[in-house]
DNA sequence: AGCACGCCGACT
DNA sequence: GTCGGCGTGCTC
């Protein structure tokens, strides 16, 4: 007897035992497709894990139904890198597989419903719901629960459903349809031969004079054009109408035919060859491969503009001409442009995008070009990884610093930076991570030898770097030598920007015009209904947002409290830097980029071109405009209130703060090296701010491992952030301290921090606790995880806590 | 994750 | 009295 271990797309332990059929058997392989039968009545897609000969003792298997697929479509590096996964991350692999496949590749089962032709229907004793319901089963033989949702009210469907199978009326069926459909498109062609008896046609049609002159125009197009003829190119005008050809079809004058279609149209221009390298380009090209050879990946710390991509390019070239492949990691596919069009013109049709933001057919259809090795290059976010690459040669990790790589919201949790390395292994292939400020874990790993450190130190054509200047704010404001945010020297070095026609930068990281909204007389402030959060003021909308939640409110008109008018704002957000700056600069023509501001559709590309064409004069702007706006005309950045950047909790609050400076600082003077960069402070001698002026990468890296060695943060631990929500803050509060209480059982005592109530105790109605593992790295770290798990799985058998929800986050 | 089963409040 | 809420348990 043969059984086989099979993932399900299901967020449950483990994978599941089917039994194998005699004939299945020869067919089944490894990471195949196959529909099983789960629970009462539902199918799912799984995919094979193992295929074994060990009966089950406690159960009995039900038998997998069929195969979907002639050849394994999860190649073997993906199964390891789905295991490794689960296990790393503390998580099942049903979620990773989830997460791993576009949905229409991993058919579910839907319930429909039919008509039971053998019970007369008595339409008297029908309610209308129920009478709708058997009309449309009527007309149409199976209609699906989501079907009937178009005429029944959501509420109402069940119970009508439940009478009419009471009834036996209708009958319930499960059935699974292929989802993915190819793209179809609609082509016309005159076949020739009839053409001999051209004049006959013609003196036929003369009755129907639009067919005529539709006829002869479909045959001058053919006769000309020697290429197929799309359908919709005859209507585009609207002289002519579907009636009309459906007459020449009918005459069997017209052929209609279709052609599939890929939905993401291939670059079709010109092909282009890359540019030489410079010299220190050369050097630093020559160490990679050094790393290479060493078996070592590579850590590329470049400055901005110093021309990494430059060097991507080269390794790309080169491990294509090896006949391998290139995965491309970006953190958001937005950042895309300046990569693909160099890419593009290069590579043509192998080259391939992957985002989630790409629908599911389009994702399909990128999915079957990687397995069947027509793309060569695929630039991807994180969920790339995935994608079932033939011969991976090599993934680089650009811009790896980027919180993107590991967003806390999506399940599963992973660092797509960590797992590019993890996967590359699986396929014996090499990493470049490169940023001009890497993340301090990697530039640890790279002064420990287990990444090639590799630093490009200039900017490409020797283009100055940007200079810092800090400002004391506190200062300017004593003396009366500010406006607003600005002090009088920032506004001067702005006004003398604006004058040589230059653009201006203005950073400020927070979101909405104001913090908090206060009332004055009593100190009352709003929060958000769902979460323990302070409302943030947009003026802009005139609205209370919650950033945590989405929940939005009206902004107050008085005190909900003592009805005092009093009202006063508190925190400085973005838009009201815009505003500030729009009162001092009355002339300049100002733009504001940030999340609120570019929701709309095409916002984006309407802000790049009017950077591009200069119109936008300065850009005020939270994070976002650190990303990508690589513009020439840029020269000046300003960040006014910087001491906000370090008033964070969290001990990476520095390293982002330093990250974010110059990160943004890189958008000035890339060409004519004029960059000036103003940090303006209310502690002008704050050692970061010191060390960012200093412009020493090594020193200020330095740093941040000793205050990370000194107070115990990674690379020099391990974290695991556990926690624990539920709607009700008592039962949070003593079943986080139960799960805490077991795991000192099995952990040293001073690896448990907590619990205790997270920084934001409430989010979305749920209360939410933490406790954070601090564990040592090595060997030691391996057993201390088996631990955790044993503690939850004790924690699950109290029954009391089945309602709690626990998330592990393993190195948050 | 979904789905069925089972026990308590707001309605006809 | 019923309908329907969701807390709990189980799925190879």
């Amino acid at each position: 007897m043969t059984f086989a271990q099979i993932i399900l797309p299901l967020n449950l332990k483990g994978t599941f035992t089917y039994k194998v059929s005699k004939d299945l058997l020869p067919k089944l392989a490894l990471g195949m497709r196959v529909l099983v039968p789960f629970g009462g009545k539902k199918i799912y897609t799984g995919i094979v894990a193992e295929i074994h000969e060990n009966e089950p003792e406690t159960f009995l298997p039900k038998e997998i139904h069929s195969i979907l697929d002639a050849e394994a479509i999860v190649p073997e590096a993906q199964l390891q890198f789905w295991n490794w996964l689960s296990e790393y991350y503390l998580c099942n692999i049903g979620e990773i597989y989830r997460f791993a496949f576009p949905s229409s590749l991993k058919l579910e089962s839907e319930t429909y419903l039919k008509r039971n032709l053998n019970k007369e229907i008595d339409w008297e004793v029908l309610d209308a719901n129920e009478t709708y319901l058997l009309q449309a089963l009527e007309v149409k033989t199976l209609v699906s629960l989501s079907e009937i949702e178009a005429f029944i009210p959501k509420k109402e469907i069940i119970k009508t459903v439940n009478t009419l199978i009471d009834e036996q009326y209708i009958l319930i069926d499960e059935q699974i349809f292929e989802k993915y459909k190819a793209k179809e498109v609609a082509y016309l062609k005159i076949d020739e031969k009839i053409l001999v008896n051209l004049s006959d046609i013609l003196q036929n049609l003369n009755k129907a004079k639009k067919q005529k002159d539709l006829f002869l125009t479909i045959l001058q197009a053919q006769q000309t054009d020697n290429q197929p003829l799309r359908k919709s190119q005859f209507f585009e005008d609207g002289v002519f109408n579907a009636s009309h050809l459906r007459g020449l079809v009918e005459k069997n004058l017209v052929v209609e035919y279709y052609l599939q279609k890929d939905r993401i149209e291939a670059y079709e221009g010109e092909i282009e060859e890359i540019e030489e390298l410079s010299e220190t380009q050369k050097k630093a090209l020559a160490e990679i491969n050094e790393g290479f050879e060493e078996g070592k990946n590579t850590l590329l710390h470049g400055v901005t503009s110093s021309g990494k991509t430059h060097l991507y390019l080269e390794k790309i070239e080169e491990t294509v001409g090896f006949g391998k492949n290139v995965l491309f990691l970006l953190p958001e596919i937005a950042l895309t442009k300046q990569i693909t069009q160099r890419l593009e013109k290069k590579y043509g049709k192998e080259l391939g995008f992957y985002h989630q933001k790409m629908s599911d057919f389009e994702k399909v259809e990128v999915w079957r070009k990687i397995k069947r090795n027509e793309i060569k290059i695929l630039i991807g976010t994180r969920s790339s990884l995935f994608l079932p690459f033939q011969n991976l040669g090599l993934i680089i990790v650009d811009e790896e610093h980027d919180n993107a790589y590991k967003p806390k919201e999506v399940k599963p949790y992973f660092n797509a930076k960590d797992a590019a390395q993890v996967l590359a292994k699986f396929y014996d292939a090499k990493v470049i991570l490169g940023s001009a400020t890497p993340s301090v874990e990697s530039y640890y790993a790279s002064k420990n030898d287990r990444l090639k450190y590799v630093f490009l130190g200039e900017r490409f054509g020797e283009v100055a770097l940007p200079k810092y200047e800090i400002i004391n704010f506190k200062e300017a404001q004593e003396t009366k030598k500010s406006v607003g945010h600005f002090s009088e020297f920032l506004i001067d070095k702005i006004s003398e920007n604006l004058q040589h026609k230059k653009q201006s930068i203005i950073l400020h990281n927070r979101r909405g015009y104001a913090n908090v909204v206060e009332c004055e007389t009593c100190g009352n402030v709003t929060y958000c209904s769902n979460c323990d959060v302070v409302m943030t003021y947009h003026k802009a909308t005139n609205e209370m947002k919650c950033h945590y939640c989405g929940h939005k409110a009206q902004k107050p008109k008085f005190c909900p409290k003592c009805h005092s008018e009093n009202l006063n704002t508190r925190g400085i957000g973005v838009e009201q830097i815009e505003e500030e700056t729009l009162k001092i600069f009355k002339e300049a023509n100002v733009e504001r980029m940030d999340v609120d501001s570019m929701r709309k559709k095409f916002a984006y590309e309407k802000l790049y071109e009017k950077i591009e064409n200069g119109e936008a004069e300065i850009i005020v702007g939270t994070q976002m405009i650190s990303k990508g706006l690589d513009f020439d005309n840029i020269e000046l950045v300003a960040i006014p209130k910087a001491d906000s950047l370090l008033y964070v909790q969290d001990f990476r609050a520095e390293e982002r703060a330093y990250q974010l400076i110059t990160q943004v600082s890189g958008r000035a003077g890339r060409i004519s090296g004029n960059g000036k960069i103003y940090i303006q402070t209310y502690n002008p001698y704050h050692p970061l701010f010191e060390l960012i002026k200093e412009e020493n990468s090594a020193k200020i890296y330095e740093h941040f491992l000793k205050e990370r060695e000194q107070f115990l943060y990674p690379p020099f631990v391990k974290l695991i952030l556990i926690e624990i929500k539920h709607r009700k803050e008592d039962k949070v509060n003593r079943a986080s301290q139960f799960l805490s209480s077991i795991l000192q059982k099995y952990l040293p005592l001073q690896c448990i921090l907590g619990p205790e109530k997270a920084p934001i105790g409430r989010i979305n109605l749920l209360y939410q606790y933490q406790i954070l593992l601090k564990l040592p790295r090595g060997k030691k770290y391996q057993q201390y995880k088996e631990m955790v798990l044993k503690s939850f799985e004790e924690f699950n058998e109290i029954t009391a806590y089945k309602s709690i929800k626990i998330e592990t986050f393993v190195d948050v």
